[in-house]
DNA sequence: TAGATATATTGACATTTTTCTATTTGACGC
DNA sequence: GCGTCAAATAGAAAAATGTCAATATATCTA
């Protein structure tokens, strides 16, 4: 699977701010609802509103509707993805160039 | 390996721009010297240096001085530390919260 | 239908990041 | 030492991102 540098890095949002991490890390404890992870972050709720919009396209995360709750958790396919692509980039093909 | 939020964000800088993630692409082919990274893309020589400290910052590459040249080349063990965040982001520890 | 609640969107502002030009540092050869 | 070349740093401008208050939308319940 080859994706362009545009979309690796889209994947690659997901990790690249502190709160976002930290949202993740409480997913890591199974699906939560929005509501939930609001009372754990000490964020706004469009803030967090803003950051699960992030998570969802990089695909990290999914989100399921619920009458008025929302509910996220870890996508393992998202995250297969994003480990396939650092599974390439260990996978030097050395030219050799000279010099 | 338990790393915090913050220190998992910097490793993952690496890969959330657009320029980072074709530097790389460049450097699947092998060590490169700065100076063919910087006739490869389309940035001014500060501006890769730049991208290069956050590389280098992230663990995920690693420089090399040779008289006036740096060269760089993507870290195997970077890369696998990034790796073993993912594979810990799947391990879901379902905590059986109800409602 | 009206009110309440959960989430998303809008728009403004602050911070961070990216990018550039100009300059500095470090290493080489003369 | 002096000039040259590669890379890093400083400082400023532009662009992107993160944050909030206010508002809108969607869904449930009475």
């Amino acid at each position: 699977m080859e994706l362009d540098a545009k979309k690796t890095a889209v994947i690659f949002k997901a990790f690249c701010d502190e709160n976002r991490i930290r949202i993740l890390q409480l997913l890591q404890g199974g699906e939560k609802c929005a509501c939930m992870l609001l009372e754990e972050m000490h964020i706004t709720q469009p803030t967090l509103s803003h950051h699960m919009k992030i998570l969802c396209d990089s695909g990290i995360v999914t989100g399921r509707k619920e009458g008025k709750w929302m509910h996220y958790s870890i996508s393992a396919e998202g995250v297969e993805c994003a480990q396939e692509y650092l599974i390439s980039l260990k996978d030097i093909k050395e030219e050799n160039y000279n010099e």
